[in-house]
DNA sequence: GTCTATAAAGTGATAGAC
DNA sequence: GTCTATCACTTTATAGAC
């Protein structure tokens, strides 16, 4: 444990984000990748065993983060006295575009629509041991806001709303946004579109 | 032009549906896919001169069909007195459902979901370049369905909707359907929820 | 049109010097 | 912890026999 280790692992997580979004998981190859870094080639298996275990700790580097900050609006939403749908969705929806906000965390969101589209096995047994807890509390939240939909209506209507928020999510970086408006400004902007979509989504007669 | 020729190349073309599907286009080799196919290895360099030009193939061979029957529905919808919205959403959705219906059409619909969360350039511009007329003519239909809304408003919610129905559409193959519920119903089921959601998301004040 | 054989380059992973 | 060198394969693509 010398004191550079954490920063060449640093280092090659950040390479790897900007690859895996670009090229893919199978894309990007660990040559590609260290040459990135900036650091040797055997760096990768020493730090992190494997390509696989790589994969792994780019999503859980930046999931344990995004999906805390989102049980943790949550939380703060359910203890008001009356809670409303579109505070719930911005529990979810808020963390995601503040993560995008930053350069590298925008393209974590492009790595996280791949895993999303890849019907990938191991991958999508790893996101839903280590953070299914998450949907399933959200998912909780809109049963009890929407009691008129039956459970099969409910469960089609958040995978709509999940898969039209996933891509609008990972493109949100790439939006160029108007000179004269501010990023704060521009990111409340997205947020009010996608809140006003979500709630209609799952709201409608 | 031999007589087994169109057969070599249908049987390819089949099993790389199948593989980039669950492999991606990256993930599955020429071995793998021409193994499945049951054909010579050189085989895939023979018919289309390269693994990206079979990629490419895989798109048209489904896309010329899908994407005329939704501009052909459009059309016929057009030509009624009213035009409703949701017949217009019919007609960009059924005809992929219908796709879906058969086992390696639901298979195309993923490999399509895959292309759409990559973001790799030269199968965007061939996309583009050969069907972006497509989602052009439904745009202006929709623009001239929903005067309300500025450009920049209905531009994102067409980007918010194709991103739920790429996705759910992904996945409409994979879900097993209740015993005593037809194929047809099924499907009708699924259409009248993404249509209603649609429209939900489109058209909210 | 289909086959084998092989070229040329790329892959993840590791042993062992420093 | 970092390096070079290398192993053991796999990759796409092609030349040339049939």
């Amino acid at each position: 444990m010398a004191g550079s280790s954490t920063l060449t692992k640093e280092r090659i997580l950040g390479a790897a984000e900007v690859l895996f979004a670009r090229r893919g998981f199978d894309g990007a190859s660990l040559r590609q990748l260290t040459a990135a870094a900036g650091v040797n080639l055997a760096a990768v298996n020493y730090h992190f065993g494997s390509k696989e275990k790589l994969v792994e700790q780019v999503f859980r580097r930046r999931l344990d983060a995004l999906n805390g900050s989102r049980l943790e609006a949550l939380a703060k939403v359910n203890g008001r006295d009356e809670t409303r749908l579109e505070d719930v969705l911005a529990a979810y929806i808020r963390p995601a575009l503040d993560l995008s906000n930053d350069d590298n965390g925008a393209l974590f969101m492009r790595v996280l629509a791949r895993a999303f589209a890849e019907h990938d096995d191991s991958l999508r047994q790893f996101l839903s041991e280590n953070y299914g807890h998450v949907m399933r509390q959200f998912t909780h939240e809109f049963a009890r806001l929407l009691p008129q939909l039956s459970k099969s209506e409910l469960y089609w209507r958040i995978d709509l709303v999940t898969g039209a928020l996933t891509h609008a999510m990972s493109g949100f970086g790439m939006i160029q946004r108007k000179s004269g408006v501010s990023e704060h400004q521009h990111r409340e902007q997205t947020a009010d579109h996608l809140i006003r979509f979500a709630v209609a989504g799952l709201s409608h007669p």
